[in-house]
DNA sequence: GCGCTAAACCTTTTT
DNA sequence: GGTTTAGCGC
């Protein structure tokens, strides 16, 4: 039973999995025939890795008889989990395995779990889960002299802290904090635990205090689970290797896959040590490589070895592919990041293949210029991953009132909008209120009555607190006679929130009462019941960007994201934006072990791609307002002339500029801009980007002959003075493009020097000294 | 205690 | 450039 029969011309029959493995190479199909010793399956880029997990999962459940159930596949990112429920799904259709078998994150199944069981460990099964915004506050309450911005690399430690599996008592030496960190952090989880709420690292470590507490449940996981396979497994922290090391029952099977190239989230404590110890944690571990690609043109994948290839913490290996050699990878330099969107938008619109293609970036906020250009080009698109909805401040409001309603413990929320819209509560009244409460972690309702029938508060508070848990009052009734909807107009409305930000948006038309409605909207689709409003709040907590919104991929258009989300996604074309340092790597990239890591997340960029690269680098960006000049990726570097096409002039590095046959300045650029940019889509040309005069013939005679041998001088005398300042404060300068300025701000930056300029007319930018295409005036 | 203005800060990346 | 905080007058 279950197995459809698929008659061939030549008369074989062949049951649909035995199809299904036909389509594999040999080392895929080894892959997904050991089913007995652990295995660790060690996945290039496109490999088809997924293909060997989800049809492995087709082949316990069809071929060993496995229950769909008894399997549990784990992943590190929301997205990758709906993909792979997604192909199981599609692999064996109409079965409805994908909702059968436990397809989740980590942290899902951690809540999951909690949720069954924390009443064992002393957790309410109607914990909330605090974000870091939470986390934070809450940390902020047990010390309220202390400022949020002290406190947050506090908390960020804390995190990482219990990303490694440490707790608040164990040697916490190797996190190098000061003596007082361990105090802080038993403070927060003291607190943390009496508010009955976790964070996202207790759904992991919390989960594992949970199966070594109680031998009754952990025997349960270990009934339950036959097969567990963990995807992505480069990305697992240490807590999470501890949580699976339980998971794995003496009768389990248990496979994990991954790819330590691709290991890109070790800010958040992911350790490609798991990866790499596997075998020797699991006797008996049989390895299977996946090396040949079948996803990327060979000129593609040679761009992504060459890159790879300079990391020195790595397994050797070498990707090949099959396929043909195909189109030559672009490298564009640009403009600016306006010009950037413009390029990638005219290419688009050349042939309209818009769904195929991606644009993928290293910050979130870079995608604000394409969106805009966009809409101006009427380019279909689809912002993935940003949280744009659930972090405003109005949708956090009525969230927080739905979290207290769940839970009448919670005093972040509970102090976010005791006092929201103003009712007459300040901080006095906050601490009259709380000193009711006989400890933490009381309901705080009842303190709340208790305050109120004191009299303790003023006149204005009285009355505020008062209709504060009347509101309240008649919410449970609503959510009790199962009236979601109902209730939660009612708490916008009741709340005050409602005018409140009906005349902020009078004010400044922002449109914030519209996100209210569409908060409502989403819940509508919910079960009316307070279970239903668990639900949504689970959801919410464990995946924020995709909840309420249709998935995108459903939508046409080009797929705009951060390369951090692509991973397991891929696309026709690619266009990789903003390779830029200090963007890309980031600012923050100092240690090799940083830059290898940012070379990672540029590898997985490049191998996302199918047919068709683009990488883009600007001359010049806006970042916080200011105009700031930028230097080339130095991955960009690493990529030999021979394996892309360069278009557009690499900008005004002094030596690479001279180098290219005389530096050009931006007025040249702008000419030639202008010419080609009638933009052939029936724009007109914009606005020039930093809308200052294009330099005079003059200026480009003085910087083309008068200034090369002072440059270069520059920065000659740059190396040798080794790290000494280039530019004082108040050194009077000269651009070509923005004029005469003055040096108001000299900052260290790594090993670099950045100078802020003001120019006449008051116009500011920013620059790194050293590649500064700038002339020092009136000093001697 | 509230609300206005000025200043400061900001951006990694995700669960 | 936009958003959160500090400081001040009411």
């Amino acid at each position: 039973m279950g197995l459809i029969w698929k008659r061939f011309p030549w008369g074989v029959q062949m049951t649909e999995i035995e199809n299904l493995l036909g389509q594999l190479n040999d080392n895929q199909k080894e892959a997904v025939l050991e089913n007995s010793a652990p295995l660790l399956v060690l996945a290039g880029a496109g490999s088809g890795k997924t293909r060997v997990i989800t049809t492995k999962i087709a082949y316990c459940i069809e071929k060993l008889g496995i229950a769909p159930y008894k399997i549990l596949a784990v992943t590190f990112t929301n997205k990758a989990s709906k993909e792979m429920r997604e192909r199981v799904g599609s692999l064996l259709p109409g079965k409805g395995y994908e909702q059968e078998c436990n397809i989740r994150t980590f942290h899902a199944f951690g809540a999951w779990l909690l949720r069954r069981f924390g009443t064992e460990i002393g957790l309410d099964s109607n914990f909330t889960i605090y974000d870091d915004d939470d986390s934070l506050s809450l940390l902020a309450s047990c010390y309220p002299n202390h400022k949020k911005k002290e406190l947050q690399p506090v908390m960020k430690r804390i995190s990482f802290a219990k990303d490694r599996g440490l707790g608040c008592h164990d040697n916490l030496a190797s996190l190098k904090a000061d003596s007082t960190f361990p105090r802080m952090f038993e403070a927060y989880e003291n607190k943390l635990h009496k508010v009955g709420n976790v964070d996202f690292a207790d759904l992991i470590t919390r989960s594992i205090e949970l199966l070594d507490a109680r031998p009754e449940v952990l025997a349960w996981v270990h009934r339950r689970f036959q097969v567990i396979l963990v995807d992505e497994y480069q990305d697992s922290n240490i807590a999470q290797f501890e949580l699976l090391r339980r998971l794995v029952g003496p009768t389990c099977f248990v496979c994990v896959v991954g790819d330590d190239d691709q290991s890109i989230y070790r800010f958040r404590g992911a350790e490609v040590q798991n990866i790499l110890s596997f075998p020797e944690v699991y006797p008996g571990t049989k390895v299977v490589k996946l090396e040949q690609n079948y996803r990327s043109s060979q000129s593609i994948l040679a761009v992504a070895n060459t890159v790879i290839s300079h990391n020195k913490g790595r397994h050797q290996k070498k990707l090949w592919t099959a396929n043909p050699k195909g189109a030559k990878p672009n490298l564009l330099y640009v403009q600016d990041e306006t010009d950037e969107a413009q390029r990638v938008g005219n290419i688009l619109n050349r042939d309209k293949d818009f769904d195929s293609s991606a644009i993928l970036y290293r910050t979130n906020a870079q995608s604000v210029a394409f969106e805009t250009t966009f809409k101006r080009m009427h380019i279909p698109y689809k912002v993935v991953g940003a949280l744009q909805f659930y972090d405003r401040e109005e949708v956090k409001d009525v969230l927080a009132l739905l979290f207290l309603l769940m839970n009448n413990k919670d005093e972040v929320n509970f102090k976010r909008m005791i006092n929201k819209p103003a009712r007459g509560i300040g901080e006095g009244g906050i601490e009259k209120i709380f000193s009711y409460s006989g400890q933490v972690g009381d309901d705080l309702f009842i303190t709340l009555e208790k305050a109120i029938a004191s009299g303790i508060l003023a006149g204005k508070a009285q009355s505020g607190a008062r209709s504060f848990l009347s509101m309240f009052k008649e919410a449970n009734r609503l959510l009790d006679s199962e009236e979601l909807v109902a209730c939660v107009n009612f708490l916008i409305r009741e709340s005050g929130l409602l005018d409140y930000y009906r005349k902020i948006d009078s004010q400044n038309s922002t449109g914030k009462v519209d996100n209210l409605e569409a908060l409502v909207n989403a819940l509508a689709s919910y079960d009316s019941s307070r279970d239903g409003l668990a639900l949504f709040l689970e959801q919410l907590c464990l995946d924020p960007t995709t909840l309420g919104k249709e998935d995108p991929r459903d939508k046409p258009g080009v797929t705009l994201i951060t390369m951090h989300n692509t991973k397991g996604l891929e696309f026709d074309r690619v266009f990789i934006a903003g390779l830029e340092d200090e963007l890309f790597p980031g600012k923050a990239s100092e240690s090799d072990d940083d830059v290898e890591e940012e070379r990672r997340i540029f590898y997985v960029a490049v191998t996302r791609a199918r047919k068709d690269l683009y990488l883009l680098s600007a001359k010049a960006r806006r970042i916080w307002g200011k105009t700031s000049f930028q230097h080339p990726c130095r991955f960009l570097d690493e990529i030999g002339s021979e394996l892309v096409s360069v278009q557009g002039m690499k900008p005004g590095t002094l030596s690479n500029g001279w180098e290219n046959g005389g530096y050009q300045g931006f007025g040249m650029l702008d000419e030639r801009r202008a010419r080609s940019s009638s933009f052939g889509d029936g724009t007109k040309p914009r606005r020039e980007p930093m809308g200052t005069r294009i330099p005079s013939g003059n200026n480009l005679i003085h910087q083309g002959f008068g200034d090369k041998a002072k440059t270069f001088e520059m920065k000659k005398s740059h190396e040798e003075s080794n790290g000494e300042s280039l530019f004082p404060l108040g050194q009077k300068v000269f651009s070509d493009q923005y004029g005469e300025g003055e040096v108001i701000s000299v900052k260290k930056s790594g090993d670099r020097e950045v100078i802020d300029v003001r120019f006449a007319g008051g116009r500011k930018a920013t620059f790194i000294s050293k590649f500064a295409a700038l002339e020092k005036i009136g000093r001697d």
